[in-house]
RNA sequence: GCCCUCAUAGCUCAGUCGGUAGAGCACAUUCUUGGUAAGAAUGGGGUCAUGGGUUCAAAUCCCAUUGAGGGCUCCA
């Protein structure tokens, strides 16, 4: 959004969806008098209010919220905003303890009614509108008219905990959605019906990428075999950017005893999403969760002389993360996953050229793949979760912090700062993606670690003669193999470029007496390192071509009795455009020049 | 992990009031030998997720478990 357009906070339909907010509440305490109402704020596409309700509410029971909402928009009732004092909002809210919650943070200032941070001590004021009063800042419509009943709809229940705490109380989230117009929120259903379409899981089945089988568990994908052509594809891209960039490649185990990830740190922050450890003679053993303690140790295998550096040790590692069961998401949140991981070990001095040099590499990648919509996300530390949270030393993180955002800013990258947001070991750089369904990921990553390598007591000879400590940089470009699948779905809504299709080109006879000329086809193809295969089943050619279709297929090669005895193909690409008879040799060419190039095109 | 919802054939989904199951696609066979997104007929295919309970009788009602979905929390 650029800086010329208006707020969405200034909106008017900020205002619509804060007041059908209000609406709303008022129509779920007229059902449920003994509900505790607690905050409604407006969000992207809609709104929501949090209650504490003394019974579960159901799907059927938003039917008649909504159908009570519209009675009360047509009751035309004014918004009256009234600023009160403390003493006057707490008899108010007398019998509603979230409430008076919320009073006592406005009181001390600090914290907004909905418990964000605020610089100046706010005002407390109410907005009443027929029978119902809330505690809030506002803006809102100057009448119910002002929302279309037509315009509004009440969307899903959710549970969420009060003010975003897991230890606190699980209340009852409506949410909604409200339009301008209706035709307006015709469009936005239309929109979310055409997401599910794009959504990686469904794609993921139709087009046989991935399954999960109940019986080998969560979160565990089994790629089947045209997803693990996409993989290899992924790898090989990996790989040939990966030597040119001169980085080293290694292979580690699995599994490390729990000394290794005590060593590291790991242990004590993340031993709750790690599986638990196998004990084998009376020694711990756990699956690792991250590559970075093995690769460490490499380093660490024989001395290192400022000359050596930086040194980039990479692998495709497994890893494997007891995510929680409720985190679970597709392949874009998964349990077993395997990491596009490097560590690079640098100076002080070498480290802005070689994060930027991380960078660039991202962008070659966003690139190849027309990659447009994302953010890079700064994540820093905070000062309460030092030595909690972080790591607990102050200066190495504002030091670090301040290498990343000079060398991010004299590479003119832009980027966005995220407090409180690093690793335990250091900040970080993330790239932000959303899902088809808009669900927000990590795509690539790229952290610094001034933690690890004082931990294994990682050495290099300085120029000087001194033993200095490196500093180590933690990069995944290409993601996990889940998550860029899974991304990559969703990116081309399963249209992908030649190189990366599973299945690049289908031979398609159209009578039998052509089965035989299909095969030899195929075979050429495969020689000529073309990925094909050839449809002989009894259909007819129509139902071959829509198969090969519906699987996304690029390139379908027909031939009938005419290309059979003229040695011809004729060519039908997935964008529906044709080209007839042509001799195999002029398809080949094209197809090995998309692929080798990794085109975009067809 | 927490709140809510859901689970019927390989896939997408019907199944009323409780009376032991249906369609389309897919698959197999046969007919059809076709010119750029579904030719036709016939057939096979189900411990209604799993385990309990209520009932003369459970896909259907209740409980638990497993898995999935929408959120919340979390994500080295």
């Amino acid at each position: 959004m650029s800086d010329q357009e208006e707020r969405y906070e200034d909106s008017q339909l900020y205002k619509i969806r804060h007041s059908a907010a209000h609406v709303m509440a008022q129509a779920v305490l007229e059902f449920y008098p003994e509900a505790k109402y607690t905050i409604g704020p407006p969000v992207e596409n809609g709104f929501y209010y949090d209650f504490d309700l003394p019974q579960p509410i159901v799907l059927e029971d938003l039917e008649k919220i909504e159908k009570r909402m519209r009675q009360i928009i047509a009751g035309g009732h004014p918004f009256v905003k009234k600023v009160i004092s403390g003493e006057e909002a707490r008899q108010v809210f007398k019998d509603q303890p979230y409430k008076l919650e919320l009073i006592e943070g406005l009181e001390k200032g600090g914290t907004d009614e909905y418990g964000n941070p605020l610089d100046e001590k706010p005002e407390i004021s109410v907005y009443q509108s027929d029978a119902f009063t809330d505690l809030c800042r506002g803006p809102h419509v100057e009448t119910t008219r002002q929302i279309n009943p037509s315009a509004i709809k009440l969307m899903s229940i959710a549970g969420a905990y009060w003010r975003g705490d897991e230890h606190n109380k699980m209340l009852t989230r409506i949410y909604g959605t409200a339009w301008r117009t209706p035709d307006e929120l015709k469009n936005y259903l239309k929109m979310i019906e055409e997401a599910k379409a794009r959504d990686h899981r469904k794609l993921g089945k139709d087009l046989e990428i991935f399954i999960y089988d109940e019986e080998v568990g969560p979160g565990l994908p089994l790629w089947l075999p045209r997803g693990g052509v996409i993989i290899e594809e992924l790898e090989k891209l990996a790989k040939e950017m990966e030597e040119k960039a001169g980085y080293l490649r290694v292979r580690t185990p699995h599994l490390a005893k729990e000394d290794l990830f005590l060593h590291s740190g790991h242990l004590p922050y993340y031993a709750e999403s790690m599986y638990p450890p196998m004990e084998l003679e009376g020694t711990k053993y756990y699956v690792k969760p991250m590559n970075c303690p093995m690769h460490h140790k490499i380093y660490g295998a024989k001395p290192r002389s400022y000359r050596d550096l930086p040194i980039r040790l990479a692998e495709y590692g497994t890893c494997y993360r007891y995510e929680k069961s409720g985190e679970l998401f597709g392949l874009m949140r998964v349990r077993s996953m395997q990491m596009n991981d490097a560590h690079i070990y640098v100076t002080e001095d070498q480290f802005e050229q070689e994060f930027m040099g991380v960078i660039e590499l991202y962008k070659k990648y966003f690139d190849l793949f027309g990659i447009e919509k994302y953010v890079m996300r700064f994540s820093l530390h905070n000062k309460e979760g030092l030595g909690k949270k972080y790591i607990d030393n102050e200066r190495l993180w504002l030091k670090t912090e301040e290498m990343v955002r000079r060398a991010m800013t004299n590479g003119s990258v832009p980027f966005v700062e995220a407090a409180n947001e690093a690793a335990f070991y250091g900040p970080k750089i993330d790239v932000q993606i959303w899902s088809a369904i808009g669900k927000e990921f990590t795509l690539a990553t790229n952290q610094v670690d001034f933690a690890q390598p004082g931990r294994f007591d990682l050495k290099y000879m300085s120029r000087e003669g001194v033993e200095e400590t490196p500093l180590c940089i933690h990069r995944a470009p290409l993601s996990t193999h889940e998550r860029m699948v899974g991304f990559l779905l969703e990116h081309y809504a399963g249209n992908f470029p030649a190189w990366l299709s599973p299945e690049q080109a289908r031979v398609i006879p159209i009578t039998d007496n052509q089965n035989g000329y299909a095969e030899g086809i195929v075979r050429q193809l495969r020689e000529a390192g073309i990925r094909a295969s050839s449809d002989v089943s009894s259909n007819r050619m129509n139902a071959k071509i829509r198969d090969a279709q519906l699987m996304k297929t690029p390139y379908m090669l027909v031939v009938g009795e005419n290309e059979a005895s003229a040695g011809q193909v004729s060519l039908r690409v997935r964008d529906g455009s044709r080209q007839d008879n042509i001799p195999l040799a002029e398809f080949v060419a094209r197809a090995k020049d998309r692929i080798e190039r990794r085109a975009p095109e067809l």
